[in-house]
Parts: structure tokens; sequence; C-alpha cells
DNA sequence: AGTTTCGAACATCACTCGTGTTCAATCACG
DNA sequence: CGTGATTGAACACGAGTGATGTTCGAAACT
């Protein structure tokens, strides 16, 4: 685990935390600390006060992209990879936000669809492709995660029917069906969801218990869903495919 | 000059080189030609054969961006300042693709502003601040230059107004207006320029003399021309002002 | 068949990036 | 107002990275 990541969790559960501590907790030097912690504060993890910092991570809130990024990368390239041999040549393909589409997205980088990203992250990933055509959607990115949303992402999606959507999401249940975490995100997976044929929900084993704030769509709006635990919770009970990376 | 530049210059000027003639030229091994020519190609710079390569830039056609972007960068800095002198804060800008604006967008990174980009590089250059709104338009990116094209980009243009547009081209003279060399890019610099309040023109002077295939508008249509060199070229005497940086 | 060209593999070098150390300036608190 | 803790700028060091050169077996052209 990363020092950062590390740092951001000692600073979340102790709720503030001196630079000293963290120090010997991580084995750095001091200045490195400090280091870190400019970087922390500066993606809004936390907060700087003489002698340590605080955290401004609300519970049952996303940390950022950047410290996502690199976590659990064995489990999200085993299902993007699952996720990528889902989709045949020649396909128009939406893909979601967030990290495990993003691995998604370096897959597809060599092969020969129509794709448009919903984050600057792949859309930056797939642009030195000579093979696919890429369309990128219009929109604001959300600091940090780049994943583009409001009016002009909506219009963009609208006005495109796809063969399939990709769907990374923060919390899947079939109770609860697909959620997410911020309210913008929600309604531009829906209409990801909408424009699409075939839906493929690309979610890892932590987020099949998890509920998160938006409501996005139910279970029966998804085609299959791609996950790396053998935990089904229900789903396939529910009439969705299930597929094991 | 860059080594790559200099091969692209000389394949170009003698139609076809072999290897051993440009690894003497640049003092460089062939194998490092080798590795250039691959590159170039690549960019579709050139086509190589057996012993060499052959030009297949016709002649004015532009240079793919990554050979435009480190030369004249004294020109376009001087440039690019001027310009964003003459933006004030709080402004909603739209900001052409090319070289000359990728440097306009580097130093509106800390400003408070609306800022749509018609290209990837200079999204990228301002997905990182926290102080401006960042407007992604939708749209196909063209290989390379990444500058946004097609109906998504036009759609995005149209829903919204900006107070001030800035435009690098590729060719201005008072008799033949505004020029771009791709037929894609210059009606989507027409929007841009019809969705603006005020339109300002970002040309070093290599433009100023030179005409490029594909009209935009007339030099009626722009406000301000802020340029490097002295020459006027009757800019003037058609009602812009001129700014030499 | 013989010669040339090519590109994979390895070695080398410069450069960058992350980290640690030092020290003067700054801040907080008694 | 003074004293000790904390900070951040500046420099040093080492690992990792990218560009270049060299070698050599394979492939291609004549």
């Amino acid at each position: 685990m990363s020092r950062l990541k590390q740092i951001t969790e000692a600073v979340r559960d102790a709720g503030s935390l001196g630079v000293a501590d963290l120090a010997t907790m991580t084995g750095a030097s001091e200045m490195t600390i400090r280091r870190d912690l400019e970087v922390l504060a500066a993606q809004g993890v936390l907060e700087r006060y003489r002698g340590g910092a605080r955290s401004l991570l609300l519970r049952g809130e996303e940390p950022p992209f950047a410290l996502r990024s690199d976590e659990n990368t064995d489990a999200k390239r085993r299902i993007a990879a699952a996720v990528a041999a889902l989709i045949a040549d020649g396909e128009s393909v939406v893909l979601d936000s967030g990290t495990t589409c993003l691995e998604v997205a370096r897959l597809l980088h060599d092969r020969r669809l129509t794709v448009m990203p919903l984050s600057l992250h792949a859309v930056n990933a797939l642009s030195s492709s000579s093979t696919l055509t890429l369309l990128v959607p219009g929109g604001r990115p959300r600091p940090g995660e780049l994943a583009l949303t409001g009016p002009l992402t909506l219009a963009s999606l609208q006005a495109l029917r796809f063969d399939t959507a990709v769907i990374g999401c923060c919390g899947l249940s079939a109770a609860h069906g697909l959620t997410a975490f911020d309210l913008e995100d929600a309604s531009v997976k829906r209409a990801a969801i909408t424009s699409a044929r075939r839906v493929i929900a690309a979610v890892d084993a932590s987020k099949l218990t998890r509920t998160a704030l938006a409501h996005v769509a139910p279970v029966s709006a998804l085609h299959a869903v791609v996950t790396d635990a053998d935990g089904d919770d229900g789903l396939t009970a529910a009439g969705v495919t299930v597929v094991t990376a």
C-alpha cells in the first residue's frame, strides 16, 4: 500500500494526526510527510494545521482518483480483461468513468471499435490509438476524477446509440440496484445506460455489498455483471448474467 | 532544431533519403535514425522503404503537432502572453486548437475564467486547474493534433455563448481573411467565432503571408489580431486592431 | 550466394524524481 | 516578548527512466 494511502487512512481513522506520528508510522522522514500532506491537501483529502493534519473525508465518500488508481490492480485487470472479451470488433461502446473502466480502456486501445469514454483519463489512454474511432463527449470534468458531467455530457449521450455500455459503479446489490456517490455521475450513467442496447457492469468485489447515495438503475437494466468474487448476492436470481473473472 | 524536425525537412526537400545519408547529416547512428523514421512514419510524416524513407508531406500541408510544438516557442509565448492580457477575469473563453493556443491555455491555468478548449492538448493543460471552470466540447479528436471536430463539437459550440473566442489559424490576410488547412477545423473555427461576442486571432508572423485551403471568416469578423511581427499587411486598413507582442 | 539492411537485445549515459538532511525563518505559546 | 517547535527552501544522494550507441543474428534485395 502506498504511503499516501496509508496516511489518508490513518488520518481518516484518527480524525487528525501529527506529522511526527505519521513519520514514525510510515518510517519516512518528517519532510517527506509534509510533502505528502501537501499533496493530499491539494486533493481535498485532508486539511493541514501546524503540526499535523485532519481528515476531510466524510464517511461513505470516495477517496480521490489518484489514490484509488493503483489499488487492487490485479482484480481490476482481470475484470477488465473479461469485459474486453465480451466486446466484439466493430461495436460502438460507451465507457464509464472510474479506475476499473480505465483498465478496460487500456485493453481496448488496439481494437477496432467506436468508443466514447466518460472520463478524460480514459480519453487520454485512447487518444493515441490509430485503430479505433474515439468520440469525446462534452461536459465539465470533475476535478481529480476527470469524469465528464453536466448537460453537455447528457446531450452527447442522447444524440447517440451504442451497442454496449460498460458501467463501473460504486455500489451494486440486488435490492438497491446500481448506485453512485455523485448525483451528477448518476445521471450520466443513467443516460449512458439508456443509450445502449446492452449494459455490462464492471464491479469489483468490494462494491457488491455496498450501497451509495444516488440510485442509477435497477438490476433489471443490466445484462451482465463482471466481478472478481464468488459472492453472487442474489444477482443471478434477479436474472443477470454474472461473469466471474 | 530537433533531429526529428531536421529529418522531416531533409526528407521533404529531397523527396526521399537514405538512412546512411540522414545519419551523416545529423551525426546520429543509423539505429537512431531508424528509430526516428519509425516515429515519423507513425505520425504519417513519411513512408519507410528498405534503406530510407520518402516524404508524405504534401506541399502546403501542415507538419504534425508533435513537430510544431517546440518550434518558435519564443514568439508563441509572447503572443500568448499578449492574448492572455486581453482577457479579463470572469470571462468565458473558447480556445482554438493549435500550438499557439496551447501556450495561451498554459497561461490561463490559474486565472478565474470559464474556458472551452477545442483541443485535447489544451484540455489536458487545464484539467488540473482548481480556479477555472473547464468545459470540454464533444467531438472526434483528430489524430496527433487532438483537435475536436465533427457534429458533436459544433453542437457544443452552438449551445453556448462566449465572451471571447481565441482563434489560431493557418493563414491570415486582408484579402482572403482567415483560412485553415483542414475543412473540418474550418467549420469548428467558424462555429466558435459565431458563438463569441469578441474574436481574437493569435497568429505568428509566418502565417500572415500564407493562405490555406479552407476559408473560415473574413477579416471583418475579427476584433483583434495578436502577432509577433511588424508586417501589418493591410489589416489595420481593414479595420482590425493589431497587437504586436 | 553474397551483400545490405533491419531490428531485437544489451550497455551506457544523462536526466528526472522521490527522499533525506540541513538550516534559517516563522509560528505558537508560556 | 522570548523560547522552543514547526515549517519550507535549498542542496545532496540514489534509484529509476528514457535516449542513444553497439553488436549480432535474421531477413530482404540483387
